[in-house]
DNA sequence: GAATAAAAAGACATCCAAGTCTTTTATTTG
DNA sequence: CAAATAAAAGACTTGGATGTCTTTTTATTC
C-alpha cells in the first residue's frame, strides 16, 4: 500500500508528536530504536520532511526533530502526500495512463468507492490523535510482539 | 497499489476472457499489443499464472492462451493473489509486523474498514464481468487517450 | 574559542521488481 | 517426417527503492 520510506515516516513522526507534546526534541538514533526502523534511513527521511516543513529540525547539542505549534495540527494524509505523493489516491488501478470516469478501466468506478473511503479516512486522522493512542497505551510503534 | 505485474496480468486476462468466450485462443503478441504492455513482460505473466491453473495455454499452431470452463469464474481477487499474494490484504499499513486487533499500530481499526470494503469489492467482481464491461465498449483496457 | 553534539548532505551499496532476449520444448500441419 | 508456430524455461539487464556510511555544517556548552 505505502511505500517502506512512508511507513518508516509515518512511524517516526507519529513518535515525535509523542514527545513534542512536551516539549522534547529527540535524536534520530533514540526515534529508529523506538519505532524499529534502520537509522540511517529514518535520518534520511526525516531529513526530507524537516526540509518540506512537514517536521521541524535543530542542529547540535539539544537538537534533534520536532513538530511546532504550527505544524501539529498534520494529517495523516498531508504526511503521506508528502512522502509518497498523490498516485494512490489519483492512479488507475490497472495501470492505465488515461483512466477516468469518461474513459474508465473496467473497476474504475468500483474503485472510486474504495479510494474515496481510504482518502476520508486519512484526511479525517491527525497526527496528534495517532500519537494519543500510543501515549494512552491503546497503539503501538514497534514492530515487537 | 498493485505491482506492475499485476497490472499488466489483469488486463491480460480480461482481454484473454473477451476473447475466450468466443473459443478463441490468443498470442502473447496480440495480447500485449491489445493492452500496450511489453511483450515478454505479459508472456512471462501469463506463464507463471498458467502454471498456477488460474488460465490455461496450448503451444504450437494455434495455440496461445485461454480461459476454459471451469477457470471462468475466476473473480479478481483470486488473480490478484495469484499474483501479488495477499500481503495487500493482511499486512499492517505501517510495516509493522505483529499489528493486529489485539496489538494494533495507530490506524489499524480504520485500515480494516478500507481493506474489508476492498477484499468485498474485488471478491464480487468476476473477471468475466470486467470482460463483458470491454466487449460493450463500456471500458478499455489500454493506456491510449 | 575548543570540544561536543546533532542534523544535513551526499556518496555509495544492495536488493528486488521490471523488463529483455535467447534457447528449448511441445504441437500442428502439410 | 519436416517445417512452422507458439508457449516454457531461464539467463541476463536495468532502474528505482531501500539501506549504509562518511563528511560537512550548524549549534551548544564549557
Amino acid at each position: 500500500m505505502f511505500s517502506k520510506t512512508c511507513e518508516y515516516g509515518i512511524r517516526a513522526v507519529v513518535y515525535i508528536m509523542t514527545q513534542s507534546r512536551q516539549g522534547k526534541k529527540m535524536g534520530v538514533k533514540e526515534i529508529a530504536a523506538e519505532i524499529d526502523a534502520p537509522e540511517f534511513f529514518t535520518a534520511k527521511i526525516l531529513q526530507a520532511l524537516a526540509k518540506k516543513n512537514v517536521i521541524s529540525s535543530g542542529k547540535g547539542p539539544n537538537g534533534g526533530f520536532y513538530i511546532d505549534k504550527d505544524q501539529e495540527d498534520l494529517k495523516l494524509i498531508d504526511l503521506i502526500i508528502a512522502i509518497d505523493g498523490d498516485r494512490i489516491f489519483t492512479g488507475c488501478a490497472l495501470g492505465l495512463k488515461y483512466c477516468s470516469s469518461s474513459n474508465p478501466c473496467p473497476i474504475h468506478n468500483e474503485f472510486k468507492v474504495v479510494r474515496d473511503l481510504l482518502e476520508k479516512t486519512l484526511s479525517e486522522k491527525s497526527i496528534k490523535e495517532l500519537a494519543q493512542e500510543v501515549v494512552s497505551g491503546n497503539a503501538t510503534l514497534a514492530r515487537f510482539a
